[in-house]
DNA sequence: GTCTATAGTTCGATAGAC
DNA sequence: GTCTATCGAACTATAGAC
């Protein structure tokens, strides 16, 4: 059956949209939000930025869909790991399957979830709201890996799992300023090892 | 002997200098570049926003040297009680006093130090290259720290010093999003154990 | 849905009097 | 050194034609 002029429409619209959430996060990732103006966008995405307005009626209103994006990429990452792992591994075995799937999720390419590291301090307070709830799951499920693993006795017992969880996040998402891509196994490796078995001579 | 009008013109020049650093900390720590204007900085030391622009002839010079006196502070305080812990201390030790003095340098009322860590990512690229060449020597005394452990045996043999180095930072750097005050000396001691000995039961 | 034109702010910086 | 007045640039958002 042929598309409805409708549809065609839609398509269209979808396609418009997809395209400035791209560049938008592109250009966030790699300039930052100050540095992002929507002229700028518009013109990566070969459009006018009336059109920007039309589809994200605020500035605002745009970097929240990237960022928010962000955030669910990386969860998902995240979670896809640890099932992979099955449900009878350690929580250490956890904790070390996250930092690895975490580092490869923050890497070249997921432009939206290193839009979200680089941008979600300096954005505006009404969009920092709107993510709050995103980022407070995303630090659970930290948080739970943490105290599941001091739980079964696989890490040590007198961590608090809602600080190291915060210092483990902001370690690994420092690797998107200086990790180049040819590093990302070297880096991984030696995020794993620092976390996990500490810098001190066994 | 009395002092000239110079030297009175003089006191008061940088007295307001003085000033305007001051609130432009505060406000730069707490709000970020981007939502901090000249005019918000002027009103908060009660001046004009001209007044500004008179010390500091563009708001890049400003921030420039709220920053990199923030970055000063900083390497003090990590020498200052590397010090005192005498030439005979192992890498490990000195690792450890640098992560209880920087912890402590970014808590509360440190406005220029937690000014750099809040804004250093969201300056104008002209700043950034401005404080290039001290953020890279903050980084180096982290990262002799680590060779220096490493090649006395205190530390693993494995770690990459560079890579670490700018981990940890980025570690300590996130306590300045959420750590308050009465929380300093459980978050340093959860920081150092979970850095030096890992997260992995003993 | 997209384009042209423009309204309406905000902000950084400058000129000149005192 | 500080104040008054103002310029000019950059950007977000809206109105209306097609």
């Amino acid at each position: 059956m042929a598309p409805t002029p409708e549809e065609l429409a839609e398509r269209r619209r979808n396609a418009s949209r997809e395209k400035i959430l791209h560049v938008a996060a592109e250009r966030l990732a790699e300039h930052g939000y100050g540095a992002t103006s929507l002229s700028d966008i518009a013109m990566l995405a070969a459009l006018e930025q009336t059109v920007v307005n039309f589809h994200f009626p605020t500035k605002e209103d745009l970097v929240e869909a990237v960022l928010r994006t962000g955030i669910d990429h990386a969860k998902a990452a995240i979670d896809t790991a640890i099932e992979q792992l099955g449900p009878d591994a350690s929580g250490a075995a956890r904790v070390e399957t996250a930092i690895t799937a975490y580092v490869h999720a923050i890497s070249d390419q997921h432009h939206m979830t290193r839009a979200n590291i680089r941008c979600y301090r300096s954005v505006p307070p009404v969009v920092r709201r709107g993510l709050a709830v995103y980022m407070r799951e995303f630090v659970e499920t930290w948080t739970e890996l943490l105290a599941d693993g001091r739980d079964d006795g696989s890490l040590r017992g007198d961590i608090d799992p809602p600080v190291v969880a915060r210092m483990i996040i902001a370690a690994l998402n420092s690797a998107v300023t200086w990790m180049r891509s040819d590093d990302l196994e070297h880096v991984t490796r030696q995020f794993r090892q620092s976390l996990l078995h500490g810098l001190m001579a066994p």
